[in-house]
Order: structure tokens, then C-alpha cells, then sequence
DNA sequence: CCAAAAGTGTTTATAGTACACCCATGG
DNA sequence: CCATGGGTGTACTATAAACACTTTTGG
């Protein structure tokens, strides 16, 4: 194949990039999402998913197919937080990358299928290895992000099952924001935001091992929010 | 000058730009400035102040140096928000934007002086005329972001002077949230972060109508900010 | 039998909210 | 003299925080 050099401009333009922070939950540590690069440059390192900016695409859907490709994963939370643009980031040539981080459910977490897919791989965010270019600030940066997203919206829900224990919700919290949380004050809070909607299962034993499971009554806080009140978060914790 | 197009690439690449909200406060009123369009598309038209980042600057560089170059405002805070980049936002070519929000503070409210700032202008955020492109979903975005960052961060002080009354901060507060508050309720929660400094000026006729001044201890502030902690804005109303 | 996880209430402290009167200035 | 803005304090309510015992299951 030819290199034909075809896309000629008066100014010079960077390339653009999305990368992506994939957070997951495996009910006690948080974990990302990374990839083997099998290229030049930072070959053999790991890298976050992500890639090139089609000319007829938002860096959005960019994130998205990226993900796809080298993932398997497709229909996730995902949201933009940052450009990087360092003018030394890329050794290639100038490229600006804006910064995604996703939440996975535990019931995707497995269905990593994918072309590229093979070299994706699940690390403990407090384990992380070397990563290649500037993909260690930038995963610093979607932790903060990602803390206080979760002060301002209901976010966590993105990263259970539909179905979850309270103990898996406080767990969840405790590992995103660093702290511990009494457990009877955690679930009394979460309970009173009225927007849990309990599931039983400890229906027998009355009082048991098994926990009792709720779901997020997401349409209802829509509502909510949308409301002229203009409150705050009920899940800021 | 010949139109020499020089700058070739094996694949297409957007352009990239940024564009800024500047947020001003009058006292009263929450304010952005706005730059009158000389050249097409949207010739005459009122936009956001900004343009086409260099290949050899960040686009927080980029953001500035446009700023200072159509408004004359330098040394304001300054922070990108989101990108956006549909993919027909721009009749010309594919553009990608880079938005920024920033707060300048009333003394710097007037001091536009610079080659293009000629026809840059404050309007109140309640009343802007049409605006060029997508900046009005851009300013929307903008908005909303500001208020959550005052939730999270003391962000309001660089929108006021140095030192500054209880009334103005909390009429900043009301223009920002589109709410109001209680006086008496305002004033003891902000002097019970401990971190304005009082400096009286209501010295002799003890009851009168000359409102005492306070500024921010922003390096105590800071102090605090980064202990282990990690504890909240103490200035979210 | 022991460790780990989950169910359940009460008490106290802190923070938020509602509310009224007086004074000084400028028009 | 009246409207506006600013100074000051208290009582009530709601929310947050601290805290212990019992049951069940799995190893």
C-alpha cells in the first residue's frame, strides 16, 4: 500500500484523539480498563483504549467506536472530561486527545470480545502499570473527576448491576471516594432519597446472610431533576 | 500574500479552536463578553471571543492569547469545560472547539484595550443577542458549569474585587444560582469558613450604611484545601 | 466454633432555616 | 420622610454522626 500523503491545508492542524478512562467495579476494588499498544511508539506498554478522530465523526462516537474496537464494550456510560494537549505528548507528531472516562456494570465486565480486544486487561487503579505518553495524568485526573461527578449525580448506579446490596453500593463509595462510612447512616441516607426501590430476597430468614437487593428508580429521579427546584444531588454522600 | 496551502497529512484533521465565555459582574447582574464578527461566515455577528489554535501552543495557551488578543484581558482565571465538535458546526471546515469559561473581576471590567477589541462588549447573560455558530449552546453549557464549580470550588472571588461587601458576594451568589437567600443566614455561613478576613471599614458611626469589606484568605484556603482531609467547599451555598 | 456480613434504633451534636428590629444615608 | 441597604441574635427543625447487639452462613 502507497503512502500517499492526500490532506493538504494552509495552517497546520493537530491530530485528534479521544482516550478513554474504563472504570469497573468487581464489588471491592475499583479497576481501569487498559491495552497492550502493539505499535510503535510505547510498544508492549500499556495504554488506555482509544484512538484517531475520523473527519466525520464527534469525538464522542470516536470514543465510542474506539471502545468498541479494541474493547468489545458498547453501550456504557461515557463522558468527555478533558483535552490534553502538551506539545510534546505524541513523539509522532502534534496531537491533542480528549479525555473520556466510562462505567462499566459488573455483568460487563466479562464481554470483552473485540478485534483487539485480546490484549485488554482489568487493573486495580491502586496497581496500575507503566503507561504509555501522558496516560497517568490523565487517569489521576478522571479519578478526581469521577469523585466529583459522583457529589453532583447519580453516577454509581453505572457501575452495578441493575440489581445491588447495599453493602455493594457502600463499598462502591468507599472505594471512589477514599473514606469509610458508618453502615447503618450509609443505608439510612441512601433509603431516604426514596429513589431505591427495594427488592426483598431476604424474604424467609427474617434475619439472615443473604442481603436485600434494590435497584435505582432512575426515571423518577429524572423527573426530580428536571424539576424548577433545581436541588441538589440526594446520593452526595 | 500568495495562498500557498503547505501543510499535508496522510489522514484529514479537523482544525481546532477555542472559544471562551468570559463571565463579568457588575455588581448586579452577571455579564459575558462578546466580540462583533468582522469577517464571514457570520459576518457582524456577536460571538464568543476566540479562534485557531497555533500547532505550537496548548489550547489553554490558545485560549489566552486569543482572549488577550480581542479583549486586552490577561491573567484571569481561565478554564476549559468541554469540546464541541459536530461534525457541520462550522459551514468553512470540520472545527473542533475547545470551550473555556472565565471570571475576571470587576476592577478588570473595563480595562479592554487591544487591537481587536473594538467591538467586544458586555451583555447580561439574561439578554444576549443572537450569537454566531453553536456559541449559544456553548454559553448554556458555560452557565451551568459555573454553577456547579462554585459548589465545589471558591471560584466567586475572581469575580469580585480584592475586597468586597457581604451584599456583593451574596447578590453574586443569587446572579450565579438564580436563587436568593437569606442576608443574616448568607453572612454567618460565610464568616464561619474562617476564611474571609474582616477589614472593618464601618469603623466610627458604629450602625450606618457604609456595608464593611472582606477579602479571601486564599492561601489559607489552599492550605487546607490540600490536607488529607479532603474535605468540602466550605463556600457551597 | 469462629469470622464475616447483614438486619435493626436511639441519642447527641451540628448545621440549616425562619424570622424582626434598629440605624444611617441619599433622594 | 421614605426607600434602600446594612448591622445584629434567637428559636426551631432537620440532618449528620456516633454507637452495640443479634442472626445467619460458610469455612
Amino acid at each position: 500500500m502507497e503512502e500517499k500523503t492526500k490532506y493538504t491545508y494552509k495552517y497546520p492542524h493537530p491530530a485528534v484523539t479521544t482516550d478513554s478512562v474504563v472504570f469497573g467495579f468487581d464489588g471491592r476494588y475499583l479497576h481501569i480498563l487498559l491495552v497492550e499498544r502493539r505499535s510503535e511508539p510505547y510498544k508492549g506498554c500499556w495504554a488506555l483504549p482509544g484512538g484517531f478522530m475520523y473527519i466525520d465523526e464527534t469525538v464522542e462516537e470516536c470514543a465510542m467506536r474506539e471502545l468498541a474496537e479494541e474493547t468489545g464494550l458498547a453501550n456504557i456510560f461515557l463522558e468527555q472530561f478533558h483535552v490534553f494537549s502538551s506539545v510534546d505528548r505524541d513523539p509522532r507528531e502534534r496531537v491533542i486527545t480528549v479525555a473520556f472516562y466510562a462505567l462499566v456494570r459488573s455483568s460487563d465486565y466479562k464481554l470483552m470480545a473485540g478485534d483487539d480486544a485480546a490484549r485488554a486487561c482489568w487493573f486495580r487503579c491502586d496497581e496500575l502499570p507503566p503507561l504509555a505518553f501522558d496516560h497517568d495524568k490523565i487517569i489521576d485526573m478522571a479519578r478526581e473527576r469521577l469523585r466529583e461527578k459522583l457529589r453532583t449525580r447519580p453516577i454509581a448506579f453505572n457501575l452495578l448491576d441493575e440489581k445491588f446490596s447495599m453493602g455493594d453500593l457502600q463499598r462502591l463509595y468507599e472505594a471512589i471516594n477514599g473514606t469509610s462510612y458508618d453502615r447503618r447512616n450509609f443505608q439510612r441516607k441512601m433509603i431516604s432519597t426514596g429513589l431505591l426501590e427495594d427488592h426483598g430476597l431476604g424474604s424467609e430468614p427474617r434475619h439472615n446472610r443473604i442481603p436485600e437487593l434494590y435497584s435505582f428508580k432512575e426515571e423518577e429521579y429524572n423527573k426530580l431533576h428536571k424539576e424548577p427546584g433545581g436541588r441538589r444531588n440526594p446520593f452526595d454522600m
